[in-house]
DNA sequence: GTCTATAGTGGGATAGAC
DNA sequence: GTCTATCCCACTATAGAC
């Protein structure tokens, strides 16, 4: 147990250096515009500069590799999530915040969030990655949760369907990875401030009624 | 041009019966839920209940399957949209009827939409999947351009980015597919329903301010 | 319209040299 | 840590009998 043990899976997750993670970084890229299954091992490889049977030496699989990616972002995923709970006991900032968050989370691990939409359905059927379903559950209480919350304090409205409300935030949110780009004209503050808007306000013009 | 010449295809269109039809309901079903690369021909074969050699005596290909299952689906929806912007002049009641209509079409096509929302990436990298494209574009045209109506008459916020609150709309929307089950307890009229409502007035409860 | 049989391709993964 | 070489398998699709 000594220093000298440490795997270096524990290593990458740490720095997110070495050549581990530029391979990781390389899969993860060509996993979430292409598809896991379309992605083969050969273009990863060609993509890294190396042939496919030196991506063995790294990684026991091509599953091995997604799910490394995918564990990463769920536990940093879950680290915030809980953090914005303890630091926001009002409903209404939390919400606002857990949406915040989620954008920030496909800037920093865009392909992560991406291949999570994409791909859990298909990877959910492997006993590996059952984590994956674990993960939503998980996600869907921490939200339904804040809801339910900001309803009985009378934040929220009473006649609100709470699961699917939930639904549909999660869906505007973590779907709009497909074209959210990090490095575009829309920053992650600005799209995250008109879904709050959006959500608590609805697009209606105020002075209507 | 007689009768007697009419593509099996085309009478299939129509009726949607046969055997044609029946296969394409199988394919459906297993492309939507399992995804369409890791569905394999032998698979759709054993559903229903012949060899795979036996599906060639009436598809061209895997591909020419999914082709006509979303240009069933692609056809109706484009031709539903129509009639709405017809038929209804006032943007708020051309958006929610819209909504309205998007929950229908996941209750007559869930394959085919579902089909849409995942594979269409895919797919739209040959050729002959170049009309999915037009399609989602054409969407975007449709949507917008009620938005900005409604926009200019008063109905929706001035401020709102109306690009922006047309990928919220949709992602919601036909995302829903994922988890809408049309024989559930949650009509597709109830749903829409609530989705219209927190679009128009968001989630908060109206006496706050 | 379905079956038998199989061609042809490309995929993930491995063993051992360097 | 990468390369060479290759195995083995599953897949799409085809040809021709029934």
């Amino acid at each position: 147990m000594s220093a000298k043990n440490a795997s270096p899976r524990a290593a990458t997750r740490e720095a997110g250096s070495g050549r581990r993670a530029e391979l990781l970084a390389i899969a993860g890229e060509l996993f979430a515009s292409r598809g896991f299954l379309a992605t083969t091992v050969r273009e990863i490889a060609d993509a890294a500069g190396i042939l496919s049977g030196s991506l063995y030496h790294h990684f026991d699989s091509k599953e091995s590799m997604v799910d490394e990616i995918l564990r990463d972002f769920l536990d940093h995923q879950r680290a915030i999530n809980d953090e914005v709970l303890r630091a926001h006991p009002d409903a209404r900032t939390a919400i606002a915040e857990l949406i915040r968050q989620s954008f920030r989370a496909m800037h920093r691990y865009p392909h992560a969030v991406a291949i999570f939409q994409n791909e859990s359905k298909y990877l959910a059927q492997f006993d590996r990655f059952e984590y994956l379903s674990r993960a939503a559950a998980e996600f869907e209480r921490t939200w339904t949760r804040v809801l339910r919350d900001g309803q009985r304090a009378g934040a929220f409205r009473g006649d609100l369907n709470v699961k699917l409300a939930y639904r549909f935030i999660r869906d505007t949110v973590w779907t709009s990875v497909h074209w959210y780009n990090p490095r575009g004209r829309l920053t992650a503050n600005v799209v995250a401030e008109q879904y709050v808007a959006i959500f608590c306000d609805g697009i209606s013009e105020p002075d209507r009624a």
